[in-house]
Order: C-alpha cells, then sequence, then structure tokens
DNA sequence: GTATAATGCAAAGCGTACTTGACAAATATT
DNA sequence: AATATTTGTCAAGTACGCTTTGCATTATAC
C-alpha cells in the first residue's frame, strides 16, 4: 500500500518519532507503513490522516486493490 | 466502532452474503463488523465504502478515537 | 405449519498489525 | 572529523482481522 505519510511528514519538517508520537504509536510502526512494510490498521490511518488534516482517501492509495 | 453499513446495506436491499461476495470477504466478517465485534483492516473499510460510492469516513465513525 | 433464507454466535487456526528493545547505517550539525 | 539525530531492520511476543465450519435463532415464503 502506497502512501503519501513521508512527503506529508517531510513537508513539515517532522522526524518519524514526532508523527508517532503524535498520533500514538511507534517509531518503527511508522517506518514499516511508509517503507511499505506492511499496511496501517484503519484507526490509525484514520489518526494520521487526520493529524495532516487531510481524508484517508487523501493519503493512502488503494489503487493496487482489485475490484 | 460504529459503520453505517447495515443501514446502507439494507437500504439497497442486500443480504449480508451479498455485500460479502460484493467486496470479497465472507459473511461472519461482515457480521462481525457490523455488530462491532471488530474494526474493519483499512483494505475492507475501502472496498466496503467505495462499493456503496461513499468515502471511508462517511461509512465509519471515528468519534471513539482519543487525540 | 413446514420449508427456506437470513442472521448471530462460537471455536480453532492463520496471517498480519503493532510493541519493545536493540543495533547498524545514513544524514545532519557543529 | 566528531557528535548527534534520524532512519532501516531484525527478533520475539501480543493482539487482532479474517477464514472456515458449524449450530441455533429469527424472519420470510410457500
Amino acid at each position: 500500500m502506497k502512501t503519501k505519510i513521508r512527503e506529508l511528514r517531510k513537508a513539515r519538517k517532522l522526524s518519524q518519532e514526532e508523527l508517532a508520537g503524535a498520533v500514538g504509536t511507534t517509531r518503527q510502526t511508522i517506518t514499516s507503513i511508509e517503507v511499505g512494510k506492511y499496511t496501517a490498521s484503519l484507526p490509525l490511518a484514520y489518526k494520521i490522516s487526520h493529524y495532516f488534516g487531510l481524508t484517508i482517501e487523501e493519503v493512502f492509495d488503494f489503487s493496487d486493490l482489485e475490484d
């Protein structure tokens, strides 16, 4: 799953640890999602998106889903 | 996590099994999400929402999340 | 009233999201 | 160059999303 997290985070000059703290998760979780190691859960996707003032659909790319 | 899935599904007169088939999952998964047994994954939340022509935020209620 | 469809629920099992701790490599700062 | 900050990754463990099977209950239809 591709996301715009890294570009949004860097635009605001935040470290992974700062973003993690802001959304209540760990640095490793942010790294894993940014690198594509796994897909965020729905609650975490919401927290990250709204932290940036965007909707989930604006931050996460679903074009790889069939249907 | 509250959702509008049941009301959207009934408005279209679909059974849980029909919705499940349409979004590529099982009837029990739809039941569990409707009843609040657990929260949908991000990909499934996307598939369900867009099956109804809505965004994730329009179908799922995130007001129970802290922050 | 009997059959059929639709739903709720439970148990066992699998894969994955997430945490914690720790280490190495890369980037920035001085 | 040396130091500090940031990031990638690995391993072990916990929790949860999801599947499959199966049974019981409620509603719809014949």
